[in-house]
RNA sequence: GGGCCGGUAGAUCAGCGGUAGAUCGCCCGGUUUGCACCCGGGAGGUCGAGGGUUCAAUUCCCUCCCGGUCCA
């Protein structure tokens, strides 16, 4: 693309006498007071205000700032606040990457008032294209900048300003900051982006390149450029550049990052260069533009060598000092993207903001500072929080976003490392090599970085690509294919048949709550019905499409489906064909519209509470409302807990029960958004000028087309149902409400109660057949051993043996009737028809056989009293409890059975309890000294 | 949204048309009065789900589900 030369001779230059130039060493047209033979911006020249700043005085970038909101503010433009890094306002984007994007594409078609006219406001931009550049131009490529804006939206009936303005504007500002017009070359560009296109000049001064100004009046469609009704003046004014220029430091991120330069260097310990080796050298860092034809490394020697520097020893304070670059430029990104409520996952946005986090915690730990992010991230927050409240707002939702998602790398990194050196352990045997594409290959299915595989290669003897190999061979991986959108065969029907249809009447608007109309049948085929107006509910923002019956003259449709194409209602019928002009009598399934209505409004109770309970990084990500249930998608990293689910719940049940009035306003776009914020997006893209805003009072207010319950009280109650993790960095929440929600938990209760009662069955069963298998054993086997003339030694044994074997199924069952803690120590206490003695030692013994304190109870009555097995173990008798100590203590007589865990005994006491009671009284009275 | 990789014992993984394996963990025994000690034995699997090809499928093909990862 490319516009000709009466797209760029204005009236201004003509009048202070500028002429026309191409310059001989990049070819472009500029215009210029003074004669010069090239256009001046590097790397055409060398930065020449470097070291030797051409702005009157050093503005820091919070002056420079307000002097370009003050200058354009005094200049008849209105200051607006700038507008997340995150445009939730179109989904063709993920991330503002120029002020215009604010205004697009609604204000600049035309279809939207701007907020002001002319306008200006400092807006964060977020570019990834140039991330891998980042550091090693020193400040010239960032991922996060500052765009000044002043933007004029110039309409049909009403011209604000157009191009000698906004250049006189442009060379107006510059020398009040000191910056002579003869030194500033306006060069001739094409800017394009957004589906708009229009010429601009790019300004500059000493070298750089510091404003754009664009002139927006084209519209692409297929390539093909169409004007605009409305011509917009879109200028950027890089404020990073500005401040750089009016500093002259080598880098721009000594100026950006002033106030926290230092202590991140202390942190992540970056030496400083040779102050005048590091100025000459930076002069020439525009040559540095590293592309696949040309390495990093031998662009910054050709810059070296421009400059007339000894690489050699600049070279390793610079890469360190790049790496410290990009740590500064990369924790500020992220921190602004998760201040918007960004959660890193494997998709869209999220992904760029995973990117961004893993980029930089790579370098962190090149640096062996790998625990440091979150602190880098903090001191970030602070910084950049006076200027931009809501990071602070966001202060701690994004240091744990932060903090999970480092611990999430550092898992995958340790599981990819393992599974690369058991794959390189088997190379390495085989005596064989690894190629790029193998690098590649790793890179891409595992996210092990080229640098990471290479060097684990290394080390293990085998001999790896080079870097450069690898990087050519992973971009040309990158050819694909863009896939092809499936279409609903219904809705291309519907297209055809709406194709000329005036828009049709929403009579749902004006009162959700009825039921029955009239209405003019526009078209009709055997399956779609067009009416002039309609009461049935289309699909969309999530929420289904009403069903019902349309009537006349004794004829009658049933209506199955509703939907909107271009503003046209289709309903989906079966049954007889209307006539077109024929008059119908239309009513919808009210039960189901009810039930449905309530879902939607119990949708935005829940996103709210969801808000409240999990952050305010949680959006919604998507949502369906139907009759008998809907679902909720929110983005929240990690999955919920069982406490954060009720807590949501009780939430939203609470907001139902305090009747909170739903309210319904139609605003313009400008307005919504200066109320309520941009959390009005949650439902996603908003596609018209005016947005209609459903707020339900103190508690949410979204952007929604959908029908909802006058008053939240309506709601009834809500449930969730069920909650999974749909995707990383997603969770969804399924929910019923009113009668629906009612059905469900009557019907979950009844099933779940007859289910207990069958697993308590069950339990009653397995105990009785337990108790049935240890009679077994005791009376059947030992008898038949016995009868079988058994060695008495033996039988003894066998005894053992058995009783061990039914003690373990007493205690895995948990057969016994008490369990109890004392302090640190576990008691176990149970009482047992006497069998023999062996069994009741074996019971004490199991009760005691774990690594904590713990002690077992076993008692049995005999005719003249009780049989007690006492079982202490090693940990109880370390504190002066022994087998002994407990029989003396508790009255035996005789004992039966002794070792050092295991006391079974006699006693005259015949009370159950008294003797329990004791035996606690001397565990309790131990000296507790826990180890 | 698309591409690529993976899903086998409680965990980490090997096997890739013909009777399912290793290491750790677990259980039992021995050794050892403190340990991520040592020795011996044992339990544990619908080989993610469904369909197809085949005499035979964990293995090949298709669909789906789940996880990972890269790119927009």
């Amino acid at each position: 693309m490319e516009f000709g030369v009466e797209h760029y001779a204005i009236d201004y230059f003509a009048n202070r006498g500028y002429r026309r130039r191409r310059c001989k060493s990049c070819g472009k047209y500029f215009w210029t007071i003074v004669e010069r033979e090239t256009c001046g911006e590097a790397p055409c020249e060398p930065y020449t205000f470097i070291g030797s700043p051409p702005v009157s005085r050093p503005y820091s970038l919070q002056e420079m700032r307000r002097a370009f909101l003050g200058f354009f503010e005094s200049k008849g433009h209105k200051v607006i606040a700038p507008y997340p890094v995150v445009p939730r306002w179109r989904k063709d984007l993920y991330l503002v990457s120029a002020s215009i994007v604010d205004f697009q594409p609604h204000v600049t078609s035309g279809s939207v008032e701007p907020p002001a006219n002319p306008l200006v406001v400092s807006q964060p931009c977020i570019r990834m294209v140039d991330i891998d550049k980042v550091g090693a131009t020193l400040g010239r490529h960032l991922t996060i900048f500052e765009m000044g804006g002043a933007h004029a939206f110039n309409f049909p009936d009403r011209e604000v300003y157009w191009k000698d303005r906004t250049v006189e504007l442009c060379v107006e500002f510059m020398g009040g900051l000191g910056l002579r017009e003869e030194d500033t070359v306006f060069k001739e560009g094409v800017w394009a982006g957004g589906g708009n296109a229009g010429p601009c000049y790019e300004v500059i001064h000493s070298g750089l390149e510091i404003a754009t100004l664009v002139f927006m009046n084209y519209r692409t469609l297929n390539g093909v450029l169409e004007e605009l009704p409305v011509r917009t003046v879109d200028t950027g004014y890089g404020i990073e550049r500005f401040t750089w220029l009016a500093q002259g430091t080598p880098s721009a991120f000594q100026v950006i990052y002033s106030g926290i330069l230092d202590r991140v260097s202390e942190l992540i310990d970056i030496p400083n260069p040779d102050e005048e080796l590091f100025i000459r050298y930076a002069r020439y860092s525009a040559w540095i533009q590293p592309t696949s034809s040309l390495s990093l490394a031998d662009a910054r020697r050709k810059a070296a060598a421009l400059a007339g520097v000894d690489l050699e020893r600049l070279q390793p304070v610079l890469e360190r000092l790049e790496q410290f670059y990009k740590i500064l430029d990369h924790t500020k990104s992220i921190v602004f993207i998760l201040a918007d409520g960004v959660v890193p996952s494997n998709s869209k946005v999220g992904y760029l903001a995973r990117l961004l986090v893993r980029k930089t915690q790579r370098i962190l730990e090149l640096l062996g500072r790998k625990d440091m992010l979150p602190e880098l991230a903090a001191l970030q927050i602070d910084y950049w929080g006076r200027d931009f409240p809501r990071l602070l707002e966001m202060r701690d939702e994004i240091l744990e976003l932060i903090t999970y998602e480092v611990k999430k790398f550092n898992e995958s990194i340790v599981r990819g490392l393992a599974q690369l050196e058991r794959e390189l352990a088997a190379v390495s045997k085989s005596g064989r090599e690894i190629d790029a594409e193998y690098v590649a290959r790793i890179y891409e299915e595992r996210g092990l970085t080229p640098d990471l595989v290479v060097s684990t290669a290394k080390k293990l003897g085998i001999k790896a690509p080079a870097m450069e190999e690898v990087e050519e061979r992973m971009i040309s991986r990158h050819i694909e294919s863009p896939a092809k959108e499936k279409e609903d065969e219904r809705l291309v029907e519907a297209a055809q048949l709406t194709k000329d249809l005036p828009k049709t009447e929403k009579l749902y608007y004006s009162d959700p709550y009825a039921a029955k109309f009239t209405a003019t049948v526009l078209a009709s085929t055997p399956k779609i019905v067009v009416l002039d107006r309609t009461l049935f509910y289309p699909e969309g923002g999530g929420q289904v499409g009403d069903t019902g019956v349309l009537r006349w003259r004794g004829l009658e449709a049933r209506v199955t489906d509703t939907q909107i194409v271009d503003g046209v209602i289709v309903h989906f019928i079966e049954g007889d064909q209307p006539p077109v002009g024929e008059v119908v009598w239309g009513e919808i399934d009210y039960g189901r519209r009810l039930s449905v209505m309530r879902h939607h409004t119990a949708t935005h109770i829940l996103i709210g509470a969801a808000r409240r309970v999990l952050g305010r990084h949680a959006w919604q990500m998507g949502a369906k409302k139907e009759a008998e249930s809907a679902r909720l998608d929110i983005s929240h990293h990690a999955p919920l807990s069982r406490d954060e689910i009720l807590k949501i719940e009780r939430l939203a049940n609470e907001v139902v029960s305090e009747r909170r009035p739903v309210k319904i306003s139609w605003l313009p776009r400008s307005v919504a958004e200066d109320r309520y914020g941009f959390t009005l997006y949650q439902g996603g893209e908003a596609p018209l000028g005016q947005v209609r805003v459903v707020e339900i009072e103190g508690w949410d207010a979204e952007a929604c087309g959908g029908t909802h319950c006058a008053n939240t009280a309506e709601v009834g109650f809500v449930k969730i149902l069920k909650v999974e993790r749909i995707q990383d960095g997603v969770v969804r929440l399924v929910y019923a409400a009113g009668p629906a929600a009612h059905r469900y938990v009557s019907e979950s209760t009844i099933e779940l109660e007859s289910r207990l009662e069958t697993v308590e069955e069950e339990i009653r069963q397995l105990k009785l057949g337990y108790g049935r298998l240890i009679e077994y054993y005791q009376e059947t086997v030992l008898k038949e051993f016995e009868q079988a003339s058994t060695s008495p030694q033996q039988l003894e044994r066998i005894e053992r043996v058995v009783a061990d074997l039914a003690a373990r199924i007493w205690f895995y069952s948990k057969s016994y009737q008490k369990e109890e803690l004392l302090g640190s120590t576990r008691l176990i206490f149970d009482f047992r028809p006497v069998t023999n003695v062996t069994y009741f030692a074996s019971m004490a013994r199991e009760a005691v056989k774990h690594n904590s304190p713990a002690a077992g109870l076993i008692s049995g009555r005999l005719k003249t009293g009780m049989l007690i097995a006492a079982g202490v173990n090693r940990q109880l008798s370390r504190h002066g409890l022994s087998p002994r100590s407990v029989a003396e203590r508790l009255g035996a007589g005789k004992i039966r059975y002794i070792d050092d865990e295991v006391v079974v005994f006699e006693v005259a006491e015949k009370d159950v309890r008294t003797i329990y009671n004791d035996f606690k009284r001397l565990i309790e009275n131990l000296q507790p000294s826990e180890a």
